[in-house]
DNA sequence: ATTTTTCTACCTGTTTTCAGGTATTTTTTA
DNA sequence: TAAAAAATACCTGAAAACAGGTAGAAAAAT
């Protein structure tokens, strides 16, 4: 007999750790071990190294799933990795894709489906749960434009302009000249290729920045 | 013995509705007699007059659980209604209850609060997770400016500001003026009483506009 | 049927953002 | 330690947003 794939949840909601647990506990095949709530939580796991398989929410309260992903693959390429998530943007999905995710299911989809991406991605698939499929499917390598990469500041002010600020209020807040705030600005605009705030906000919530 | 509380879930990710029904499968006081997706199967549903409590998802594909708490209400008042969200936006919450809601829970909340809030709510308490209980606590009522009602005008604005456009542009598909959509765009600055776009997208987040 | 609200559109300014440059200092990385 | 990247700051001009006003037509509510 084939031992059962030693399988870790990360997600903050008990009720959604609950019931995969619920749903696998009759599988011979998959074996919830253990589930964590936070990302920190799942890196300070001793036996990491011992699991094969990790359900990973992709909004976590302290770190951003699909760096964490990345980071896990980095010192264990063999976990199976399979992200969730509630959003189905594009650019998450090829991004988790990227950083070695073994497949992308939506919250919102059947426990069957849930069932049988996870066979999948044992079988070395890459699994989508059915919406998520359409998206990765009509999407053409010319989509995969680099997601830029923000510095400290950008993000700081990011943050700010995304609360509503104004450059005069940003530039009081960090202590800087209006034109530098002006430059940074300018920066985010150019390097998201974007060409307004509002535009700036939708791509960086599209792009989990 | 005590009849159980007919209890319906409306949320549209399986695995919590799941969760749920696992949760209370051995409760002598809560019977889970159905889960819906959306809000319309729920209104569909014939029998809703017998229903005790609802278990209701804030966010819906179709409609907004703080809309349909309140039309619910309307129609069973009797019914306990308990909100769940994993977003504990002040004002969403109190919006919660102002429509109606016996209760709110984050879905970050154990499965211990859980069952003791909806016990709460049994005995007619007003029941909130702990997170919640503390946002709710330190809102006194001047926080509790009216939540400005837009036109569907406004509406069809907001989503096209939310989309990066621009007063040109948002002309151009809407075929209307340029200077009429400048008027729309300064009601809604005015009515949500912000100075800019950024500021105008964070308060409809804040107030599930 | 009448009042109220919404949608439409215009005018006049001021303020802010956007877009193009350049350039020095500091910090990080190789 | 040298090279690269990031953070800082300034200048100029065009474009867009913001703020104040008014007002008639259409639609909705009473």
């Amino acid at each position: 007999m084939i031992k059962p794939y030693k399988t870790v949840i990360v997600d903050d909601h008990p009720i959604v750790s609950e019931g995969l647990q619920v749903l696998f506990s009759q599988s011979k095949e998959v074996e919830i071990i253990r589930s964590f709530k936070t990302g920190a939580a799942l890196l300070d796991y001793g036996s990491l190294g011992k699991v094969d398989i990790i359900l990973l929410d992709i909004f976590l309260p302290d770190i951003n799933g699909i760096d964490l992903c990345l980071k896990i693959k980095k010192s264990y390429p063999k976990i199976i990795i399979l992200a969730m998530s509630s959003q189905s943007e594009r650019s998450i999905v090829l991004q988790m894709i990227k950083n070695g995710a073994n497949g992308y299911l939506l919250k919102s989809a059947s426990l069957d489906e849930f069932k049988s991406c996870i066979h999948k991605a044992i079988e070395g698939e890459l699994a989508f749960s059915n919406e998520v499929k359409g998206i990765v499917q009509k999407t053409n390598i010319h989509d995969l434009k680099a997601i830029p990469r923000l510095t400290r500041r950008e993000k700081e002010i990011l943050l700010l302009l995304a609360d509503g600020k104004s450059t005069q209020e940003i530039s009081d807040a960090l202590f800087l000249s209006y034109l530098t705030v002006q430059t940074h600005r300018r920066n985010l605009l150019s390097k998201c290729q974007v060409k307004n705030v509002a535009e700036l906000l939708k791509f960086a919530k599209e792009n989990a920045l």
